[in-house]
Formats: C-alpha cells, structure tokens, sequence
DNA sequence: CCCCGCCTTTATGTATACACTCCAGTTCAC
DNA sequence: GTGAACTGGAGTGTATACATAAAGGCGGGG
C-alpha cells in the first residue's frame, strides 16, 4: 500500500479513538517521524484530514485536530438529519425491497448481540453500518454517497464518546428496523422521518453522555 | 499565494469553465509545465479537485476530469436538494429576519438586470450567490456550510452549460424571493418546500438545456 | 493472422534539499 | 520598566532526483 494512504489510515484511525485529542498538534516532520514516512506522504495525509474536517488549520501554519464539543456535534447531527434522510427517501423510491430482506432480519436480531460481550457489540455495530452501506447503495447517488462517508466519520468518532450504553442501543436497533420496513414498504416520507427521529434520539443520547464525561459543555474542544 | 493554491484556482476555474472538458487527462508533469511551477503543488492542487469530486481517478494512475452527464446532474440536484433545503429550514429556524432585508430588495430588482447585457447577467448571479452565501451563513453550522461549498461548485458547472435563458432566470427570481420571504417569517417547512420547488424547476431546466445541446444523453461524458 | 509475453517507456510515489516565512526570545532604546 | 525592533530558529512550501510500477508497443511463436 501506498505510504501516504497509510499514514493517512494510521492518524485518522488515531483521530477517532481518540489517541489523538482534540486540540492536538498536527506537525508534519513530528508525524512523519513517528509513523517512519517522509514528509511528503504525511503533508498528502494531513491534507486529507484537513479537506475531512478531522483536523483544522487553528493558524496559517499549525494544523490541530478538530475540536469534539457539543455544537460540533448539533452541528453534525444537523448534516446527518439532511443527508441521511435524503438516503432514506431516495432508498424507499427506488423500490429494491430485495436489497434489505436479509439485512432486516440482522437488524431485528442485534439487540441479542448486546448480551454477548466485546464481540457482540462489535457484531451490533457491523450490522448498523451494513444497514448505512446498503441505504447508501440504494441510494444509488455517487455525489450523496461521498457526502455520507464523510459524515460518517465524524459520526464514528462520537460513537466513540458515547458507546456502551445498552439500553440505548436496544431502542436503536427498534429505530432502524422502523427505517428499514418503512424502505421496503416503499414509503419515503415514513424513511425519512424515522431516519429523524432516530438521528433527535441518538442526539439527546450523545450530548447527555458528553455532558456527564465533561460537565463543562466547552471543555472538550 | 502559495503556487498550490494558483494551481488549484486555475485547474478549477478551467474546469468549472469548460476549458478542460469532461474526460480530459489531468498528469502532473503536463499541468506542471503548464502552469510553470513543480509537480508538488500540481499534485496537492489535483489531490484536492479529486476530493471535490471535479476529477475523478479513471484507472490507478490517470486522472480525469469528472464526467457531467445527465445522471450525474440528477445526483447533484439529489444532493441540493437536500443540503440547501435543510440550510433554508436552519436559516428559517434562527430567526434572524433582519439579515436578509437588503438582500430581499436585491432578488426583488435581480430580474430587471436581465435587460442589461452582460453586465447585469453577472450581477444577476451575485445577487443569487449573495442570497446562497446569506443562507449558509445563517444556518450558523460549519458542517453543513462545507458541504454546500462543495455542492455549490458543481452548480456552477452546470449553471455554465445552462446559461443565458431570461425566462428561466426571471421565474428562478420569483422562487428564491419566495425563500427569503419564508426564511424571513420564520416558516421552516416553506423555506425547505419551496427551495424543493426552486431546485425541482431548475433541475428540469438544466437536463432540458443539455439534452439541446447534446441530443444524444450520453455523449457529455 | 492472431495472441501471448517481454521490454521499453512514461507516469506516479517517495525522499530529500533548499528557500522562505512566521513566531518567539532577546536586547536595546526611550 | 516597558515597548519595539532585530535576530535566531523551527516549521512549512517548493523543487528536484530517484525508485517503482503500470501501460503500450514490438517481436516472436503458434
């Protein structure tokens, strides 16, 4: 693999566990050391991140990592409500019930899944991102899709604040499965709106969980 | 300025202009002698048209222009649809009437520009691209206002293949008063419906102006 | 006559050297 | 003592050289 996409996989990565914090400094002869590349594949690197909004030029020469506090994350639910519902919609008027008999039933067995351990919640999550990929596809909009990956990693790097939270995830999963039916019943509006209603539910879930890790809303940036 | 930045303005503009045309090969070496300056930024400036989606990687190792066909003008509006409609609804949602009252009289005037030639076509369209700038700035969120810059450089390509059409551009006036006017009372769910009309007309408009341009649907690739 | 394989060529991917700018620390003048 | 200017340093921005791999052409064989 290329060491550019490599570098660039190995910070994102960083990014969204959170091994890199908010606020870090994002220095390129310090990155390219640490991770044993040059500086021009980490310069492209960093250059990705930057045009992904994981990281942000703080000044004309230091590049951080993008802040994770509580308007950023009303901020990105807002772009999820538009992009997400519009998947939704569009993935209901395609009419390709097919496409999701497999996945509905996944779906409608992940809540077991919150009772086996590490590796069922791993499988719970695998099953919700097949759920956003195949939306995605049925979709069938390459410019929408783009846009969609891009938001979903910044949706994976609030995950990673809030995560492990079953009884949340319980209710999740009966959200989706709602999402689901309403594609394959070919009822856009319904999508779209339990795509809403679950993007307001996991909103409130996220920001009480960041809330009770910082009390002060303003100290995660 | 940095020459990246020059490179990538100028690879841009000629993309959005059609002076490279969909399809045309971007290599580094060409564009670099092009252009007068190294490969390094030729190949920054390229990286970044590739993530605007206005170059796409044809095989490994060539790169081209992206296409602009019908399907792909369909998956934009797809995408406007919803980006500037949940910007208009958030726009609405602030409730900040006073910043749109001078622009309001601009939309009201734009369609007498129409009758002043060139000129008055190109303050015809900063009056609209003040109105989008006004919007995204009200809906006060950094995520959505990124995404709608990246859209809104593919509505300039297609606004360039669609140009010139005083009808269209005197009922187009008439849809975004009706936006502001919504924004302004405070009315989400109008803003968001009649930019759906706004864009649902001008969609129907811009395949109309290709399809007289190129009969044949697929020959724009 | 066609197809497979090798070779050449040409492009990209990476490393490195150099230039330049911005920031900080220090020193001097007021 | 404070402020401003100068100087040093650290980091980015660009150019270039080298490594590498993919694509196309040519030749030989079937």
């Amino acid at each position: 693999m290329r060491a550019s996409e490599r570098a660039y996989r190995a910070l994102r990565e960083e990014i969204l566990d959170g091994a890199l914090e908010p606020g870090a400094a994002l220095a390129e002869v310090e990155q390219a050391n640490r991770l044993g590349v040059s500086r021009t594949p980490v310069r492209e690197a960093l250059a990705r991140l930057e045009a992904d909004g994981l990281a942000t030029a703080a000044s004309a020469r230091v590049l951080q990592v993008s802040a994770l506090d509580a308007a950023s994350i009303r901020s990105l639910y807002e772009l999820r409500e538009a992009l997400e519902g519009q998947a939704s919609r569009l993935a209901a008027t395609r009419r390709e019930p097919e496409r999701f008999t497999a996945l509905r039933e996944r779906i409608a067995d992940a809540p077991a899944l919150l009772d086996a351990g590490e590796e069922g919640l791993r499988a719970y999550y695998d099953a919700v991102d097949a759920l956003d990929d195949e939306i995605e596809s049925a979709a069938a909009n390459p410019m929408l899709g783009a846009a969609l990956r891009s938001v979903r990693l910044h949706s994976a790097r609030v995950r990673r604040l809030a995560r492990h939270h079953p009884e949340r995830l319980r209710a999740a999963a009966s959200e989706h499965l709602l999402i689901v039916d309403a594609i394959v019943a070919g009822d856009a509006a319904l999508a779209a709106h339990a795509t809403h209603v679950h993007l307001h539910l996991s909103l409130r879930h996220a920001l009480a969980s960041i809330e009770a890790r910082h009390p002060d809303g303003h100290r995660v940036a």
